[in-house]
RNA sequence: GCCGGAGUAGCUCAGUCGGUUAGAGCAGCGGAAUCAUAAUCCGCGUGUCGGGGGUUCGAGUCCCUCCUCCGGCACCA
């Protein structure tokens, strides 16, 4: 069963910051999940590198639009291994490949009669290079950058058919209610088609940096038509000498923010039909991440830094921090202090240390044997279910949620170590069966939550589970056993040391 | 203006098909324990569930209305 998941491609006009972090972490945790469900999984991530903004901000430093993209990109590559995001490939979209297979993709698009010559008028800014939208205008239909009167210009351009797949993408939402998740904005897109859809320009005329349109030199595509295609370009040389398509086509996930839905919830499907391709089963979009309820921005100065608190707290608690204290789907406020009031809290104190007492339990009342006998009917009662439940709050893409049943079983375990006092039982060897039935069940706990754990958090998890001497990762195995593993543990640093 | 969300304990939020004394975490106060990263566990909440009206045996949960906040409403990546 093959499994496809994208994040959007970053622009590279600027630097990476938390909001790219975030989504490409939510995104792995869903491709690590699948691997663990032994799907065969394909993550794909990337940036988008043409346009007028890139070239616009390339101008500006004085560089050439490539130069400003082989500068850019590397930093958002770099990105993904410092957050252990388990991408499969990484495409840029100036890549020869791509901009091949999109003009073999919009030549199609072409031959089927779904492009025309139209003119595109409206409010030009002769500085910027640019048209202007209602939005942009100044008073006196001035040039809010420029200051300066703007002209009304016409530019011949290829415009798509965009209105011919009004009822098509009707049929669509009426057919998938999760086409588009969550049901928020499942909502806000088609109520954005119930208002009908207009035909949009494909190309620009006016500028150079972009995919050259096959059929009109003198142009290139819009770079939002280039940029989509990405998720099926990439496919076709992510492997030299080999083609991924058939094996991945249709994607399963695109995840995106929700300030790009329309162009992934109305334009994509319908360029999809228009080039005769299926369509992505989910478009998943997630909230942004906000300061004292603004949107995070650098100009604002208090953000939460991804590097720093990665550099200081390690990748891991960050992807559990972002994923457990936002709920998936809505804005949130994320906070450098609330960061640390969750990874000593929760992290260090509740699963760190859960994980330390446990195997230190192990080693001094056992020399590290894990007692091979039955494990506590009582406690695997709350584990029962657990990766099924998890996999279906997964499938709904409820990342939060199924971080938080996990996180119940961690509390669950620090309760009854409690309840069992092991250090009591150890005192009289008359209690030697109710100390082995305690730790072999407490093993066998911490074994389970750590596998469901794994997609949150997977170098610490690694870590554990091989001091646990029980490295196997697939969700298959996340069942509380009967019988304890047996095996030998072995000594285990602090997962997540104090700070201060 | 139209459409869609949200308004629940000091803070952050959960509350599925309307049903027993409205929940969790954090913070605060008190206690137990000592295996562990002084980490854990237990106990403690008289909340006008935004205001008002209605339906119902019964509403945070449905309907109406009003108030406040946020988002979408077409070619910015």
């Amino acid at each position: 069963m093959s499994f496809y998941i994208t994040t959007a491609i970053s622009y590279v006009n600027a630097q990476p910051h938390m909001g790219h972090a975030y989504e490409a972490i939510a995104t792995d945790v869903l491709a690590r999940h699948r691997r663990q469900r032994g799907e065969d999984v394909f993550f794909l991530t990337g940036t988008d590198e043409h346009g007028e903004p890139v070239a616009v901000a390339a101008e500006r430093e004085g560089v050439t639009p490539r130069e400003l993209a082989d500068r850019n990109a590397p930093r958002f590559q770099a990105l993904m291994p410092r957050l252990e995001v388990s991408n499969d490939f990484f495409i840029r979209t100036s890549d020869p490949e791509h901009v091949a297979k999109v003009q073999e993709i919009l030549q199609r698009v072409y031959d089927n009669g779904h492009v025309y010559a139209g003119t595109y008028e409206g409010w030009y800014c002769p500085r910027c290079a640019d048209f202007k939208t209602e939005a942009d205008l100044g008073p006196g239909n001035t040039c809010l950058i420029h200051g300066i009167a703007l002209e009304w210009e016409h530019e011949n351009n290829w415009f798509f058919r965009l209105s011919t797949f009004q009822e098509p993408l009707e049929r669509i939402y009426s057919e998938q209610p999760d086409f588009v998740m969550p049901k928020i904005r499942f909502n806000e897109a088609r109520s954005f088609l119930d208002q009908g859809l207009q035909d949009v320009s494909l190309s620009r005329a006016r500028l150079r940096w972009g995919v050259p349109v096959p059929w009109d030199p003198e142009q290139v595509f819009y770079v939002w038509f280039d940029a989509l295609l990405n998720y099926v370009t990439a496919l076709s040389y992510a492997r030299p000498g080999e083609d991924l398509t058939e094996r991945y086509w249709p994607a399963n996930f695109h995840v995106i923010g929700k300030d790009i839905l329309k162009f992934h919830a109305i334009y994509w499907p319908a360029l999809l039909m228009a080039a005769g391709l299926a369509l992505p089963e989910h478009v998943l979009i997630h909230g942004f991440l906000l300061m004292d309820d603004q949107k995070m921005s650098k100009s604002l100065g208090n953000v939460l830094d991804p590097f720093e608190a990665m550099d200081k707290f390690g990748p891991d608690a960050l992807r559990y921090y972002l994923l457990r204290d936002v709920s998936f789907g809505g804005d949130g406020n994320v906070s450098p202090a609330s960061f640390e009031a969750r990874y000593d809290s929760e992290l260090a104190n509740e699963y760190g240390n859960l994980a330390s007492r446990v195997t230190a339990m192990v080693r001094r009342y056992r020399d590290g044997a894990v007692p091979a006998v039955d494990t506590d009917p009582k406690l695997a009662a709350d584990f029962a279910g657990l990766g099924d439940q998890v996999a279906s709050l997964l499938d709904r893409a409820e990342l939060t949620q199924a971080l938080d049943v996990i996180w119940q079983r961690v509390r669950r375990l620090n309760r009854y170590v409690e309840e069992r006092a092991p250090w009591q039982l150890a005192r009289d060897p008359v209690n030697a069966d109710a100390l082995e039935e305690t730790l072999a069940s407490l093993i066998e706990g911490l074994r389970v939550v750590s596998v469901l754990l794994f997609p949150y958090m997977p170098g610490t998890v690694e870590k554990l589970l091989g001091a646990l001497g029980t490295p196997e990762l697939s969700l298959s195995g996340a069942t509380f056993a009967e019988h304890g593993p047996g095996g030998q543990v072995s000594a285990l640093e602090p997962l997540f040391p104090k700070q201060s």
